[in-house]
RNA sequence: GCCGAUGUAGCUCAGUGGCAGAGCAUUUCCAUGGUAAGGAAAAGGUCGUGAGUUCAAUCCUCACCAUCGGCUCCA
């Protein structure tokens, strides 16, 4: 964020503080810091609630109190002043007293008639530069971001230097609103969740099942380039697996548990399939003539999420990863890891999705929370960072966000809003094949024990379709679309020919829908626009004495006359077309 | 899990302490159409679920369920 827009924001969030303790005395101000695109400001509000309708009020409150602050005069005091300042104030005091604790300077700032506790950094001249913010939206938020601590109420709010540039991104707001892929999701008949199947278990459409199975299709294919091959395993297990593994411990409450009525059996509901993968590996000795070994599998697995962290397919209890393992010797580790770099580039190349890799290390001040020797993490993060390197990655190092097992490569892909997604995640693992005792012979005939490689490509299917759909606006490439394209006869004397043409289509493997209802030209044309349909085909007598079709490729936003009209061509002309964009996957 | 909001027809949403409303979608009929909504009629509801207050609850109260905005978490 640059330098004056934070300033302006944070100078907001003062500004919105002061008018919540106008209009409501008791209310304490926490914090409130600049953050992409606006500010929010913390507030302990007692037993007052505070809610959307009350913004209109505050709003006008805040321009009322700017229209009396001129600059912002930031000055040192001593811990005994602050203490003083702030006495009623416990969020302050805490602050105080920490900052006291670290040696760092207590400063105040006051802009007209509103103390408050700050280490500075606003806006130069608040009368011109505060006016362009809007509030949001009030949320719940811990202090101090700990869930053990009390809940306070947060206000978000946006701000920018110009009037043009709020309404700029408010207009993207509601851009990103339209393309919300459960609004998508439900117009386009692609997934639908039920009450009575269960919350954060989405159930696919034959529309949107076409879209899983092209992908994974896809995800699997390249890999299987590179020499990975599909395994099996099912979806419940005996718990012993996962206590085994580690992960017991760690997650075992997000475990789904399943009960035998025929045998004393404690299984679990899969949460994840790396245990699975490491059984197959160890059905049998293995040689280092047999490494590296690669199996993948594209299942779904089970979690119990905490219920207000389901949302549309971006978080659900039924995970379909497109997983995969690799067993490997320490020396093979670069090579496999420069495969599956390779194989991400050319997958989110394709979508049109440019990427950024987060190296996510352990955090060393923070040693109890991972499993494993030290020296070995030390080894695994010194690989990943030379590979990063060698491959000109756009990449940044994150302490404290490596897997317990070992440190990974979270991919972050930028989608066409600029918002930023972490999907693939190619996961070094030193820890669970010592745990469950896997070997191979080294050349000298000692038993040593494989590195193992956890990589998800989408990470998982239903994660992937939510950011994917809210990329293209619901607008998929003809290889993806699940209906591609739109048979239109323009009277019920048409119906003729255009089976004849479907009965192409079939032939060639494309998925079409026809328009037969008994409806104007014009509504079946909306209807198919609306669904997003790459190709929209007309036919009436013109096309029949021509033995053609006339092309309409779908519009991207809203009606704009013959917009995308391709004119009549022939329908072997049609095919061709269709045959190259689909290879090319355009 | 926590804070807040919401839940009325398949969808989007009005509305009321006293027989439940619209638009779109659906069905039927009429219209046979040339590039983003032709016309008419019908059908469609335990007003999220359960309890309480009341002569009477979709409306008020409580609990639960689900959804949304966030927080925390995310193998």
């Amino acid at each position: 964020m640059e330098e004056h827009a934070e300033q302006l924001r944070h100078s907001l969030a003062h500004l919105l503080a002061a008018a919540v303790k106008t209009l409501w005395p008791k209310a304490k101000n926490a914090i409130g810091p600049a953050i992409e695109n606006g500010f929010y400001q913390d507030f302990d509000m007692g037993k007052t609630v505070i809610s959307q309708e009350d913004f209109p009020a505050i709003e006008k409150k805040m321009r009322e109190i700017l229209a009396t602050w001129h600059a912002f005069e930031v000055k040192e005091v001593s811990v005994a002043t602050a203490k003083k300042h702030f006495k009623d104030n416990p969020y302050k005091l805490e602050l105080i007293k920490d900052f006291a604790k670290e040696g760092k300077a207590i400063t105040e700032n006051d802009p007209g008639n509103f103390l408050d506790l700050c280490k500075g950094g606003h806006s130069q001249n608040p009368q011109k530069e505060l006016q362009n913010f809007k509030l949001l939206s009030v949320a719940g938020a811990y202090w101090r971001g700990d869930e053990k601590n009390k809940m306070l109420t947060r206000i978000y709010g946006t701000a920018f230097a110009t009037q043009k540039e709020l309404e700029a991104y408010l207009k993207q707001l509601e851009e990103a609103k339209k393309r919300d892929h459960r609004i998508l999701g439900e117009k386009m008949d692609l997934f639908t969740i039920s009450d009575q199947v269960g919350k954060g278990l989405p159930l696919f459409t034959q529309k949107g099942t076409w879209l899983r199975e092209l992908l994974n299709e896809y995800s699997q294919s390249l890999r299987a380039a590179k020499g990975w091959q599909k395994v099996w395993s099912p979806h419940i297990t005996k718990n012993d697996l996962y206590k085994t593994s580690g992960h017991w411990d760690k997650f075992g409450g997000e475990l789904f548990l399943v009960k035998s009525q025929e045998t004393k059996d404690e299984l679990v509901m899969k949460p994840m399939n790396c245990p699975h993968h490491q059984q197959i590996y160890a059905s049998k000795p293995r040689s280092y003539k047999d490494l590296p070994i690669k199996y993948m599998e594209t299942t779904t697995v089970y979690r119990d999420e905490k219920a207000g962290e389901l949302l549309g397919l971006s978080r659900v209890r039924s995970i379909t990863q497109d997983d995969s393992h690799t067993f490997c010797m320490p020396d093979q580790i670069e090579q496999i890891y420069q495969e599956l770099i390779d194989v991400t580039k050319i997958f989110y190349e394709t979508f049109g999705m440019p990427l950024r890799a987060r190296l996510s290390f352990r955090d060393p001040k923070d040693p109890k929370k991972y499993l494993g020797e030290v020296s070995l993490w030390k080894k695994a993060e010194d690989i990943l960072l030379d590979i990063a390197k060698k491959n000109n990655l756009d990449y940044f190092v994150a302490e404290g966000e490596a897997a317990f097992y070992g440190p990974k490569i979270d991919f972050m892909v930028k989608d066409s809003l600029g918002r930023e997604w972490q999907l693939a995640t190619p996961q070094l693992d030193f820890v669970q094949p010592a745990r469950f005792g896997l070997e191979y012979i080294d050349t000298g005939g000692k038993a040593q024990t494989p590195v193992m490689i956890h990589f998800a490509l989408m990470g998982s299917v239903e994660r992937f379709l939510s950011v994917y759909i809210e990329h293209v606006a619901g607008n998929f490439p003809l290889w993806l679309a699940p209906v591609q394209i739109a048979i239109i006869p323009i009277s019920d004397k048409h119906f003729e020919y255009a089976k004849k043409i479907a009965e192409q289509f079939k032939m060639h493997d494309l998925r079409f829908k026809m328009y037969e209802e008994n409806d104007t030209l014009g509504k079946k044309i909306r209807e198919a626009e609306m669904q997003h349909i790459p190709y929209l085909l007309i036919m009436g007598d013109k096309e029949i004495a021509a033995s053609a079709v006339s092309v309409r490729a779908r519009g991207q936003g809203l009606p704009a006359g013959r917009q995308g009209d391709l004119g009549q061509m022939p329908v072997e002309a049609f095919l061709e077309k269709m045959k190259t964009e689909i290879s090319e996957k355009q």
